[in-house]
DNA sequence: CGATGGATTGACGGGAGTCAACTGTCGTGG
DNA sequence: CCACGACAGTTGACTCCCGTCAATCCATCG
């Protein structure tokens, strides 16, 4: 169909993986560069996303995968009622859509937490080039091989931590993320609300709100808003793994 | 090294993936019987592992997958302390091991809990021969992708559900996998202690047992001792799924 | 037959959910 | 410019589910 070519152009004229600043992180993290020329010819760019849009529903067809370039998205399954489960926040670099590949549909919706794009990589196309390109064959087989155990570190924290420990392993996660991304551990913003946070954790609501207050009258960080600062990190690494019973 | 072949020859002879009975849910299921000859190949049978046994222990190097064939295995990350978590039970026809893809290690313990045997699967010839064979390639990210929603369903069940619920999900989730393989969805054993279900659902043994005994007396179930009969399936797959709040 | 480990049952207490009220904070429009 | 509404976040009171501790039962095996 005919669009408006000069726009996107202008838009997103510096939206090719060899100038991607996330290039390290990405999945095509050990391409060369002609490589990546192929890799980079697969991918459409998507118009931005606003606070609060669908990157795909729920049940949609399952085309592609997609990459985050900047932002953040939230993946959230509904089963029957309104009971939702957060599955997973997307950060930069990271790749949505990895748990519908042997679906027709995705199981769940992936939601723009705020101002977010991201890079579509159709699977039948990244399927076909990865048979050509063993080292993005192997970078796609370790994203989801990183994701597995992911989930079963969240296993863990669901099923064997206080609430007190899973709010320390989430901000530790998170800073962790961020230093790898080149910004500050120390510092940073949540892009997500804390009913976002609690569903993620398995907490209420109100249980989060209880122990923010209770992490800054520990001086453990400072919180105004959504705003983060960590504080005293060791104390609050010791807090998010130390043994349940006997000290 | 030298080893006693005849004797391997002998135990094994009808190890092959054509003769397979599994071979139509494992791996190389989308194969052509000719490519199914190369995959078999790069197989190695494993003597059979008795109840206990370690296939791999945490830490060990990642060489391979495994594909159960006979018997069950649970693997089980430990994390400093006794702080074991139980994150998988593996029956026959499943992939052991895809969490490790991306690491040197295996990250936790594959245990078999009765006797077991498995096709050993060196990953690196895998991803050698997947990329000549793309259904390879395929039920590959296919079963990576269906390991992980199971992980967010997992998640769901211990972020949302009661004990309760976590219990009847977990009879219901065995019984279909017995169905889809064959054998009786109302009527199995289970393989596994009572500590181990616990730990895998985030429940006390005390309360595995409690909720066995109230599902017995409301003639959901019978057990006797590992022995499992599914009396009303209807009514378990209700309690597994009604919303906690309002009806 | 005793020993050992798994399973069951009971009593008790605490952590976190629920309900409810209150307090910000932002964006819109009068 | 500020009033208003809507929504996000906080705090308190109460309840209850489930974990912990402890005792007992039961099976299997040496």
């Amino acid at each position: 169909m005919p669009e408006p070519t000069r726009h996107r152009r202008a838009v997103w004229h510096e939206a090719r993986c060899q100038t991607c600043s996330l290039s390290s992180l990405c999945l095509p993290l050990a391409l060369e560069l002609e490589d990546m020329d192929q890799f980079d010819a697969i991918i459409r760019r998507r118009t931005p996303l606003k606070k609060g849009e669908h990157l795909f529903h729920q049940g949609d067809d399952f085309t592609s995968v997609y990459a985050v370039r900047s932002g953040s998205l939230k993946q959230v399954t509904t089963e029957g009622g309104g009971n939702d489960q957060l599955t997973n926040f997307y950060l930069p670099s990271e790749l949505v859509g990895l748990d519908a590949i042997d679906e027709p549909h995705y199981p769940g919706s992936a939601i723009a937490l705020e101002t977010t794009t991201v890079c579509e990589i159709p699977f039948d196309r990244l399927d076909q080039l990865s048979e050509k390109l063993p080292e993005l064959r192997g970078q796609l087989y370790r994203s989801m091989s990183k994701e597995l155990r992911n989930d079963r570190r969240m296993m863990r924290l669901l099923s064997r931590k206080t609430a007190d420990q899973r709010l320390a392993s989430f901000l530790i996660t998170l800073s962790d993320r961020f230093r790898r991304r080149g910004y500050s551990p120390y510092s940073f913003r949540l892009s997500m609300p804390r009913a976002d946070i609690g569903n993620y954790l398995g907490l209420a609501v109100e249980t989060v709100s209880r122990i923010v207050s209770r992490f800054q009258s520990q001086s453990l960080v400072a919180v105004s808003g959504r705003e983060v600062q960590i504080l005293d990190m060791a104390r609050l690494q010791q807090l998010a793994e130390e043994e349940s019973p006997a000290a």
